[in-house]
DNA sequence: AATGAATGAGAGTTCATTCAT
DNA sequence: AATGAATGAACTCTCATTCAT
């Protein structure tokens, strides 16, 4: 259909900013087009439907990070490394494609029940075995704590690194890098003050 | 026989199930009506629009939740046991009323920016504060590192405490104050193994 | 159904004015309830339909005129004298039931469409047989100019005659016998001072 | 090929048709849409709203006569020929767009309430303002007579007009003009025979 | 590559009406 | 005689989508 691939990608970037803001479903097609600078029913010249859309956006983001995981997976560090490396390129990832994890996050659940975007479910399939392995291996290893749930640990990362997606503004004070290293300061050493053995509950001998 | 607050209020469970499970554009009055076994027409004789009726979910979780929080304050704990308190209660409002918290969640930030739904960053911001001033004076007691980023910190805190709502389960394996205290034990003290080379050479031998 | 006729006397009263005032469509059930302190439901306790409620104000209207214009017919007076009759009756119809009389101008020529309210149609018959005989016999005694449009007159004298229900105040400072009066005059002999034969087109000799 | 504006006159002009024949109220999208040949929905395409097409009829409507009017005025002519210029402009407006003088007839009393329609009640009152100067001024100069109350004989003279519009066909045996001349001999000068009792003693020979 | 006009399905909402109590 | 709750049809309006130009 469209001639050039350049002309897609602003319109995708355009409209991966519009459903963040509105709503995957409060957004119209129209909006988009405004958007863009043309007429709604021009959008269709480049593209098959407003699901196409999304899909495309969603595709592109998830695609690109399970490459960077990869990456990381690859590198064999040691779990408490790979996760710093994880974390890392999360927001990374966010600071690329902002509005396409901000979509992610809010829309996956109930967009992943539709038959079209049976590869949401895949693609958190995969990154939950990356995360679940990696805070496993953590344990094993007597790197993290004996003694973590490992899958409501694994959703209070997951939740917490793509939730920042919502307040993320590439131009803000902090760097990508610089919040990952204070997120990653809070889950693995806690914020709690460094132990000087007076803690209310007495620790568990 | 059923007086009308009654019935209003199986109406408004009805509907939080069906909104936090669609998302609120995407859930057409017609599909409230379904659930709540009536006509849609029928449902307009107890609210007065779909707004409406999202309105008086939000308001009252946001009330119930204000109250729970007042009295958390009121008891006059130091700044941990009041974190704790104050992470306690919010898993447990996500117990007694997952949907509407999850409607929240999903959909506050989009809703908010209607004049109807103003309240919603009204509460916000006295949630915040809430949460700023523990968190400061906690570093102020020296209870919390002293290297945090206040505003970083309660965003984490906060978004990580509320999305749980979409996947918590009333009737799931852990329990509210479980999964609290789950959550203080990662937040506080983080996720890695006490460490003996790092700072303090062992912690309580 | 009812017991009481005062009651439905009461009820039609209040529906008329709400009718006359908005209009026969845009009056809905409810607000014709509201104005009488009930609910909407109640109504069809006293009344069949809306349909009914607006048929039985016309018919009744209708009814009482038609025996108003009888009577008059009945003294067999002149056709000028007669006319003034008429228009005096009209006007006194206004005074005692305007709003009925406001429906009937507004909605008739709708509502005549419609099989239930073919009765509409055909007291207008009746009608204006009274005023084209009057005119014609007032022309034929030389009471009313020899070269007057019949038809187009009798449009002009009922229109304005009924319009003024759209207007008129049963408190206002115009009894409903002045305003004949002076609509009368008027008619009669015009508005233009009295001929002194300087006329801008010079009179057809 | 037509250009849109073409295309919009030929819609408000249907939609007027069907305006006069069955009420603002009465009249659904839908049935202005079959009369112009297309589906409900894309009427919406040209026009906002319900209230913005008759919106639209009429503020054409009162533009175009204003227009006339100010034309009539700027003539200075004297009372009496002045009125007869304005009955006849009035007339002409019926003959081109009784639909929209209907409409404006019967409907707007109760559309003026609303804010949307506020210029009604503007319009109208310029055109009071025009038509009691004229009366008065009529009076002042003794062509009218002296004892006419201004505000009623402004009240008849409109809505007889006006009324008109309701039965008016343009391709009746009637031209405005005829129409018009009926109208302002039986409004100046009455419709009873000159008589030779009652004051002058014969007129003009 | 985009416009202008239209489609058709479905959304939220209204409303006359019904009926058990 | 009236209420409270519901029905069901219809209404205005929105929107993704199509297509001739």
């Amino acid at each position: 259909m469209s001639a050039s691939p350049e002309r897609r990608r602003q319109l995708l970037d355009t409209a991966a900013a519009v459903f963040a803001a509105q709503g995957y479903d409060a957004t119209t097609v129209r909006r988009i087009a405004d958007a863009a600078g043309m007429l709604a029913g021009s959008l269709y010249y480049h593209f098959d439907s407003k699901d196409s859309i999304v899909e495309e956006i969603l595709r592109g983001f998830l695609d690109e990070l399970a490459g960077r995981y990869d990456t990381v997976l690859a590198a064999g560090l040691g779990p408490r490394e790979t996760m710093r490396a994880l974390v890392t390129e999360s927001f990374r990832e966010i600071d690329r494609h902002g509005p396409a994890v901000a979509i992610y996050q809010k829309e996956s659940k109930t967009l992943a029940a539709r038959e079209r975007f049976a590869f949401l479910a895949a693609s958190q399939s995969t990154f939950e075995q990356t995360w679940l392995t990696t805070l496993k291996d953590g344990v094993a290893a007597g790197e993290f704590r004996a003694d973590l749930d490992i899958r409501l640990t694994y959703r209070f990362v997951r939740d917490t690194v793509w939730v920042a997606a919502s307040w993320y503004r590439p131009d803000g004070r902090h760097s990508p890098e610089e919040i990952a290293r204070q997120y990653l300061a809070t889950v693995l050493d806690g914020i709690a003050a460094p132990d000087r053995s007076d803690h209310s509950p007495a620790p568990q001998g």
